[in-house]
DNA sequence: CTGATCAGTTAGCAG
DNA sequence: CTGCTAACTGATCAG
């Protein structure tokens, strides 16, 4: 898929080659996208091209430039899309974790709710008066 | 900057109406998106297009109709992450919410076990024997 | 054929 | 100039 794009420009590439004269060394598109501005032009010139062909030459680096820029830029969306969704994943684990230790606390509330309230009615039967300041008077539940 | 585009080709599409001969009314690009296979068959005819120019205008519908969905594409990729975003805040929002609730319910427990424990503590003062079926054992903290 | 999506190209902004 | 991104294009796949 992606090779069909790679051979067909290395097809146009070779035509250009084969189009301009007295070039002996050319540069191939990978030497052509590493070397820094000043290699290139030092090379550009010492294969003999013309004006014309050096600013096609450095058109041609920026499209392969803007390629990869293109190719890192859809990389980076998709990474953050795939952060995004294990987000969702981790926090969906993180709220039925808390739900669950939630619920297993009401219940544990509610236990001793019953016992007190057991205690309280052993009390009265036993005609204990608990001081205020020991009651306890149970929120309504949430 | 969508704009520059539409010009560009609005451009592109004069001169090649400019450079077909004998046609009276032409078809523009709205039409030709929206005309059905048959319709549009119909009007090429009617304006006394060559084979080829009418194979040009097929490309040319093609080409416009792909146009509109890469950019549903575009778009619907932009609502999705939009989505994954606002789950992430919603769910952000819910587990500070469960975080809250959890140690509210928490302090719940330690106050009614600090009253259990004190009333305890009383009756052991009074020499009150508390029947086994109304202990109650506190679990340890989570 | 239609619609969706991928990879590459181009324009244009920002640094 | 370099890098990034939006929009466009053509190729290709699925329906």
């Amino acid at each position: 898929m992606g090779m069909n794009f790679y051979a067909k420009e290395d097809i146009d590439h070779r035509t250009e080659s084969s189009s301009s004269r007295m070039r002996r060394k050319s540069i191939n598109d990978d030497e052509l996208i590493r070397f820094s501005v000043r290699e290139l032009n030092c090379h550009l010139k010492m294969c003999g091209l013309s004006r014309a062909e050096i600013t096609k030459m450095k058109q041609r680096r920026r499209t392969l430039k803007n390629r990869g820029y293109a190719a890192s830029c859809r990389n980076k969306r998709m990474e953050h899309n795939d952060e995004l969704q294990q987000d969702k994943n981790d926090t969906f684990i993180e709220i039925t974790k808390l739900k669950e230790e939630n619920k297993k606390i009401q219940e544990d509330i509610d236990n001793i709710r019953e016992k007190y309230e057991e205690l309280k009615h052993f009390a009265q039967q036993q005609n204990i008066s608990i001081p205020k300041e020991l009651e306890f008077h149970f929120e309504a539940e949430v």
